[in-house]
RNA sequence: CGCGGGGUGGAGCAGUCUGGUAGCUCGUUGGGCUCAUAACCCAAAGGUCGCAGGUUCAAAUCCUGCCCCCGCAACCA
């Protein structure tokens, strides 16, 4: 039987529409599902949705409907973009589906029946984040934030914990004996040194949650409910039909060969699941590959320079090959990126038009001319074509073994220029000139074609829509696309050829940024997920003021204390960009203010100036510092502007 | 000592784990070709690999120290 080889991307969360991360990581997966094909394995290839959770629960509240009727939704335009993608997965997880609920309580069940005192009832009490759905550590807590920046809780819960401390040793153990356990290196040495300095247990339930799977609780015990994690990274397992009955599936393709996942959710991956794996007595996941993030450009963005659009867009203009081929090849698999349109596009003229497409051709046509249209009748075995192609392709799927697509693209693209060069060398069109089409003729014509079959076999995992389409036009249609079609010499003689229109169109980059192709809405940042229902989606809610509710009275007006004061001493607040501590005089005595004015302005520029402020401000502090009031500044973008009053004025006065 | 990423020809980046002639794309200059999507081919110019030490026969790569840049977080009362 074949080897068999296990893929999952992580879950995406539905309160989200795909953005450019989730697209680069399902494409990635799919890459190396479609390669893993073509060399001869039995791939199963998952992806799916996590769904469960306060952020699904209180958006679906928001827009007044159930959370699984917000999750179906969302849903389906995720699959709607994997299609258009072509990603070809195996299976589609959804975390409320029964059959996940069966998987998630059967790895409960063998965890009590295995290490009874593995899962146990505990009280806890933490700071709670509501946003991350987590608790946090001291340090991790400040000032009554998380460090995204939300508001924390003090809370008190009667949870059900996993003994996560107890598997720390054992972590190690395996992170020793599995040197490539996660990938990269540097992302594997921040797992070590984050097991190494200590697991505290973890709490795998929570009672303030209703939007879940319940925990299997003791009887009289209020109602649980699965804490995430334990919830969605089962899913690798209850897609194999794990707990349901039926774990042929399970048998078959456990342990996975890699989980890809992006960088920032490695812990949960390389130490909570390979825990509750060892707990529950099963075999731990081969690898974890973390890919880098997608940034936007580090350009400041201007919606008025217009050069932004929007994966989808690229899509709908390109279609999907193209922006699969970018991803692929300007990514470091495992390294940030940066997108911008000016690299896509750059990347599609001089890679695929100027190079691939114009390639194709160049060969084609010439096949057409010289030989009526069909594959030239003489093969040739031996040539400069040849022997580029076969220092490329060992060097290609070592490349693709380790995950280095961008090395392996640059080699297809060896292999395609020497083709070109070739193409150039022989002169083709002056031998027909001088000689006709003879035998010589023939070799040459199918060396260039024969090249660039192998070019397009190499792409195949990359380009499923446009490679079929390229092996049709090079009269390779029937050459299955298995192991053996990256050996030299499979194209047949004969075979009718299709030369088209581009393949590739070149686009005028000016042109294309001139005509406002680029006005759409900005590409999605990791930082900032699109709100579930995009524009004109069925969800779409305003959120309009009434307007009376809007204004206040001139009483509430009255209620602020605004006065001109004078700055006496203005100085810089350690380790903050923005702060300065004011020392100012209201006229009735002196006051300390700080001000978040740092960028826009030097402390010694400040002292003597008269600035108008809130004097009846609650007290605050701000970085450790104290603040009583508020100076008033204009502000765009971060940088302010003080409101000036005429020098004449004294401190104290009042303004209204 | 908050967390992380980075400093390699004009631009954007590989290469650093596993030391051994510094590589890719774009751009520039000169030449060639006219089959091809104003595409293609050849050649050239252009780099003290952030700085300083150290290890070594040999360092972009390993070790030590330092400098600088960029994200995130913390603050913008």
């Amino acid at each position: 039987m074949a080897p068999k080889f296990y893929v999952s991307t992580a879950i995406h969360y539905v309160n989200d529409l795909p953005h450019i991360g989730h697209i680069y990581e399902n494409v990635v997966a799919d890459v190396v599902a479609r390669y893993k094909r073509l060399r001869g394995f039995d791939v199963f290839f998952l992806t799916g949705t996590d769904e469960h959770g306060q952020k699904i629960e209180r958006s679906a509240a928001k827009h007044g409907i159930s959370p699984i009727e917000l999750a179906d939704r969302v849903v389906e335009d995720h699959l709607r973009l994997w299609k258009v993608l072509g990603i070809s997965n195996d299976d589609f997880i959804r975390t409320t589906e029964s059959r996940h609920r069966l998987g998630v309580y059967e790895l409960i069940r063998r965890i009590e029946q295995r290490n009874p005192g593995d899962l146990y009832l505990g009280e806890f009490a933490g700071w709670y984040c509501s946003n991350e759905e987590s608790y946090l550590t001291d340090s991790q807590v400040r000032d009554g934030r998380c460090e995204s920046g939300h508001a924390v809780e003090r809370m008190t819960e009667r949870n059900y914990f996993f003994k996560l401390s107890l598997y720390q040793e054992r972590l190690l153990e395996h992170y020793r004996k599995n040197p490539g356990f996660v990938q990269p290196k540097t992302r594997f040495n921040e797992v070590i040194s984050f097991v190494e300095s200590g697991l505290r247990d973890l709490s795998v339930s929570r009672t303030t949650l209703r939007w879940g799977i319940p925990f299997p609780s003791a009887p009289g015990e209020a109602l649980h409910v699965i804490y995430v994690w334990m919830d969605a990274l089962t899913n690798y397992i209850s897609a194999l039909g794990f707990g349901s009955g039926d774990d042929a599936r399970f048998r078959r393709y456990w342990p996975c060969d890699a989980h890809l996942i992006g960088k920032d959710i490695i812990r949960f991956h390389a130490v909570y699941w390979p825990a509750f794996l060892m707990s529950a007595g099963l075999e731990l996941p081969r690898s974890i590959q973390a890919h880098g993030w997608w940034l936007r450009d580090n350009q400041k963005i201007s919606k008025s320079v217009g050069n932004i659009v929007r994966p989808d867009y690229v899509i709908e203009q390109f279609g999907p090959d193209p922006l699969r081929y970018f991803l692929l090849r300007d990514m470091v698999f495992g390294q940030d990126s940066n997108y911008s349109d000016e690299a896509f596009l750059a990347r599609y003229n001089a890679d695929l038009a100027n190079d691939l497409g114009n390639t194709l051709s160049r060969g084609l046509k010439m096949t057409a001319d010289y030989f009526g249209g069909k594959t030239p009748p003489v093969p040739c075995d031996d040539n400069e074509v040849k022997t580029a192609a076969e220092s490329a392709i060992p060097e290609y799927l070592a490349a693709m073994d380790r995950w280095a697509f961008q090395r392996a693209l640059e080699l297809a693209w060896k292999l395609l220029v020497a083709t070109n060069g070739y193409i150039v060398g022989r002169e083709p069109w002056k031998h027909f000139r001088d000689q006709g089409a003879d035998e010589s003729l023939s070799r040459v014509l199918w060396n260039v074609l024969e090249g660039q079959r192998i070019v397009w076999t190499m792409l195949a995992p990359f380009m499923p829509h446009m490679a079929p389409e390229a092996l049709r036009r090079l009269g390779a249609k029937d050459v299955p696309l298995d192991e053996k079609a990256l050996a030299w010499g499979r194209l047949p003689n004969g075979a009718p050829i299709a030369p088209r229109d581009p393949l590739f169109p070149r686009i005028d980059t000016e042109a294309f940024f001139a005509s406002g192709n680029s006005g759409g809405p900005v590409t999605e940042s990791k930082k900032e997920p699109v709100e579930a229902p995009r524009a004109g989606a069925p969800l779409e809610t305003t959120q309009a003021m009434p307007p009376d509710a809007a204004k206040i009275s001139i009483d509430q007006f009255r209620e602020i204390d605004l006065r001109v004061a004078e700055v006496v001493a203005a100085e810089r607040i350690e380790k903050s960009k923005k702060l300065l501590k004011l020392r100012v005089n209201d006229g009735e005595g002196e006051r300390q203010i700080v001000a978040g004015i740092a960028t826009s302005y030097a402390p010694e520029e400040l002292v003597g100036r008269k600035v108008v402020i809130v004097a009846n401000l609650a007290t605050a502090k701000l970085m450790g510092v104290e603040s009583n009031g508020m100076i008033l500044a204009a502000s765009i973008d971060g940088e302010a502007s003080l409101l000036a009053v005429d020098s004449a004025i004294a401190p104290g006065t009042r303004v209204t």
